[in-house]
DNA sequence: CTACGTATTGAAAATGGTTTTCAATATCAA
DNA sequence: TTGATATTGAAAACCATTTTCAATACGTAG
């Protein structure tokens, strides 16, 4: 999966005339074995360790790209910072995002899905993407709550 | 309905030891006159012209402080402005936004909602509010891109 | 393999929406 | 009316992100 990852960047740059760098297979491979939902700093201080050479803006530019090369996915939830999360395939998902201990969890629901279509048809709206996030207590922070 | 919220504030204001002023009043006014959906910076070229001499940090700071009392929703969509609407009643809505011209198209369905809770429940999770945004073309830009 | 045009990099400065600071002013309970 | 203090407007600060710019690395033409 790391390999072909790198790979897959690659092909992406070649084919947009963009060049293959040294930083940015590094940073691909620490962004990859890295968990998921990182901002941009959380990255930049894992990639510190290994490779301290590596400038902050290489690091935004490098998440940015990774985005239009499809092997990431940019989310912007409730806490000021961008997060991005490594894209294996094209499936989708949604999250349930605790607003005490920051915890995310991922969902699929295939009847949400069709009933956003049914909302938008309804609505004479051709849907390109959608965010559906429901911000709460993760089943730990109820418990400590009480 | 304008009077009653102008009410709603001072009740608001009283109990939390807050001052009623002339300026969240007027602020009030031109929010509640004035479209959906308004950044800050649009609200305040509006109360500009009416109050010429109220200040930009008032309308943010008055702004926050009717999401707190309830009389408005802040919402942030993609577009990096924070947006406020005005809330009369309990009721949720939730949003189309056109990527191409920026309408904004409200709809509400209990089905999501309840399909929502389904798999809240199914992760032991309580959710406190959420956030479902349709993002692509509305009916005009459909047309129009042919 | 080498040279050259240019894409990329790192550091620092800039950006832009929002928040904070601070001295002057307004509010309101006593 | 007075005094304690909440609020205001202007300007500065904040802070995540983007841009600038000179130095460097990449990759292809020769
Ligand atoms: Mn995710
Ligand atoms: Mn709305
Ligand atoms: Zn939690
Ligand atoms: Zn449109």
């Amino acid at each position: 999966m790391r390999k072909n990852a790198v790979e897959q960047l690659s092909e992406y740059l070649a084919g947009q005339g963009l060049r293959s760098t040294t930083q940015r297979d590094q940073i691909l491979q620490v962004f990859i074995s890295a968990g998921r939902h990182l901002s941009a700093e959380e990255l930049y201080l894992r990639v510190k360790k290994p490779h301290p050479n590596i400038g902050y803006a290489t690091v935004y530019r490098t998440l940015k790209l990774l985005a239009e090369a499809g092997l990431a996915d940019e989310r912007r939830f409730e806490d000021g910072f961008t997060r991005y999360e490594y894209k294996a395939s094209d499936d989708h998902h949604d999250h349930l995002i605790c607003t005490k201990c920051g915890a995310i969890i991922e969902f699929e629901n295939e009847r949400i899905e069709a009933l956003q279509q049914d909302v938008a048809r309804k609505n004479h709206f051709l849907v390109q993407n959608h965010k559906l996030e429901l911000y709460g207590l993760c089943g730990d922070c109820r418990k400590k709550d009480r």
